[in-house]
DNA sequence: CTGAAAGCGCTTACAG
DNA sequence: CTGAAAGCGCTTACAG
């Protein structure tokens, strides 16, 4: 590997001069220049990133911070990762992925090591301890979702905007009973997740601002759970006509749980879910209508938004995108359900 | 942030000293360890990594180059990524996150520029530039897949064990007309890549050694073309009973079109997709029958068999791992297409 | 516009 | 068992 010295010796000039024109970071005169770029590149010269890094008190790395949970493994998952480091890429950047279990000394590793100059972190909670640690370790960072104190950057999805269009869309079409099938579980750890408080809490404002009477049920985020769901659903709320689904796998299994006491979706049931994948919507039959989750839009914003407080651009953004209302071609009117019992 | 001869400097010793203590590569005594490790936890100190990149000359960072397109994004690919990250991290190595678009130079920006030890590489082609980039480079690699000529190191499907159990169980259930639905398109680029080639040429093999006709048809990834697959197969093929297929998309939409085709699955034709999630055959009603791919597994082993490249501790291995057939429980029997028609 | 030189925070022969 | 010192390949005031 060529050095900045071999460059600098090729082209009879000193290597502070090779550094001037590699990072454009001082003027240099034409004929000076040309030297040294035909020195590059009969060299097939590369700048070591690590001694720049070094030198310069900047990896040019950031870390993804996700949390490493199985269960969480959908499509917007690597769309979101893909584009993260896309975007990252596009500014100079290199993306580190950082899967985040329990062990609490990880981000001090990960800080305190010097090898990133920010961080993005995923899957936001209401509190949320790696928030305070990055606060206090004083590294840039942005958040995908939102702490309760709303004082961070972060970029989120418009829960409310989406909530209130998928409640509006099923209003239109008459229903008056429409359910929440929601992640959250009040036994799980997971309840602390922005979203899923945020999503609920959209819901029912939108609800009673119509007068209608929420209803929520948790279940887990499985194909399974799914299924059990729809039957508690028209255990407890018989005269449920609408179903929004949070979780895109137990949107699955809802809709063949829904189906299987044995009502007709769209004909008898509405559903509307969730949906990270692009085309979810299409994957099942029934068609579903979809809000859908604007996987790219976060990580680009999320990582653009971070490397301008690294390189002090800007002041730290705070974003919020709904989740775009996809609707299924052949959408249920609501019915009387005395109609199909 | 305290450096290492802040720590040398309270324990009143060499940063030598620390260094051995911390990199546990010298013997030191008892005491001089114990003032070293005390000093080291009152200033809460962390190794530079970029300093002890330069010195070493690892930056024990491993890089993961994977084809940034949209329709291989399956869940598949989160949870292989993640294993990867987290493997790399048991050994002490970070990972980073190359989606390669179609530029040519990012290959040597990115082992010119001295930033990885090494590289993982994903959807490795029958013949792969990458490939010989990184021999040229000298630059130690492990591949998830396999070129043609089979001289690298490499984990990769057993896609001749798992077509022949799927086809073995179909022909069990006394199919005879089984077709193919692959992702190979003649059109496409993506027509090199390694799995497609080898699990059509494992099927036709498996097909023909029962003295069987393969027949096979290519499809893009999309529900879409599922469904276009699925006529296409009944008016090509109408003596077909069960289809194999390997995209997991198109799955879905073959599926929903086999129905749309008046059939009913399992009872008229049995399916067996390839599933890169982990139960996405629950996904489906009625069930699938999947061959689920061990994305974990090769991602493990694919950064594992990396890193001891890296490391020097052993040769780099060659090893294949079959999908495991998971079967739904309604499955069904062949019978007379008159039946039914 | 260009260069000499200090410094980034470590590792690692080499001495003792 | 421990230390002094060179060196990894850059960046960046500081001079000129």
């Amino acid at each position: 590997m060529a050095t900045m010295q071999d460059v600098a010796d090729r082209a009879g000039v000193s290597i502070a001069t090779v550094s001037f024109v590699v990072n454009e970071t001082k003027k240099v005169s034409m004929k000076t220049r040309e030297r040294v770029t035909a020195a590059m590149a009969e060299l097939g010269y590369h700048r070591n990133v690590v001694a720049r890094a070094l030198a310069s008190q900047q990896t040019h790395i950031v870390a993804l911070l996700y949390p490493a949970l199985d269960h969480r493994n959908g499509p917007a998952t690597t769309a979101f990762v893909t584009q993260a480091a896309l975007s990252a890429r596009a500014r100079g950047y290199d993306l580190v992925l950082w899967p985040l279990s329990s062990e609490p000394d990880q981000m001090a590793r990960l800080i305190a090591g010097g090898l990133v100059d920010g961080v993005v972190l995923m899957d936001v909670r209401l509190h949320d301890a790696r928030v305070d640690a990055l606060v206090h370790s004083q590294t840039p960072f942005s958040l995908i979702g939102r702490t309760s104190d709303a004082g961070h950057p972060f970029v989120d999805i418009d829960f409310e905007i989406t909530l209130e269009a998928a409640v509006d869309h099923l209003c239109t079409l008459g229903h008056k009973h429409i359910a929440l099938v929601s992640e959250r579980l009040p036994s799980e750890p997971l309840s602390d997740l922005g979203y899923l408080v945020r999503s609920e809490d959209a819901y029912r404002a939108s609800m009673e601002a119509r007068g209608l009477t929420p209803f929520v049920i948790g279940c887990a985020g499985t194909t399974q759970a799914g299924r059990e769901g729809a039957r508690r659903v028209f255990h407890d709320a018989p005269a449920t006509t609408a179903v929004i689904v949070i979780n895109e796998n137990a949107a699955f299994g809802l809709l063949s749980g829904v189906v299987g006491e044995g009502y007709s979706v769209p004909r008898d049931v509405s559903m509307i879910s969730l949906s990270t994948s692009f085309d979810v919507g299409g994957l099942t039959d029934p068609v579903l209508t979809t809000m859908k989750v604007p996987a790219t839009e976060l990580a680009a914003l999320g990582v653009d938004s971070l490397i301008d407080q690294i390189e002090e651009h800007a002041t730290a953004p705070q974003a919020l995108i709904p989740c775009e209302l996809v609707i299924a071609e052949s959408t249920a009117q609501a019915h009387d359900r005395s109609q199909i019992s």
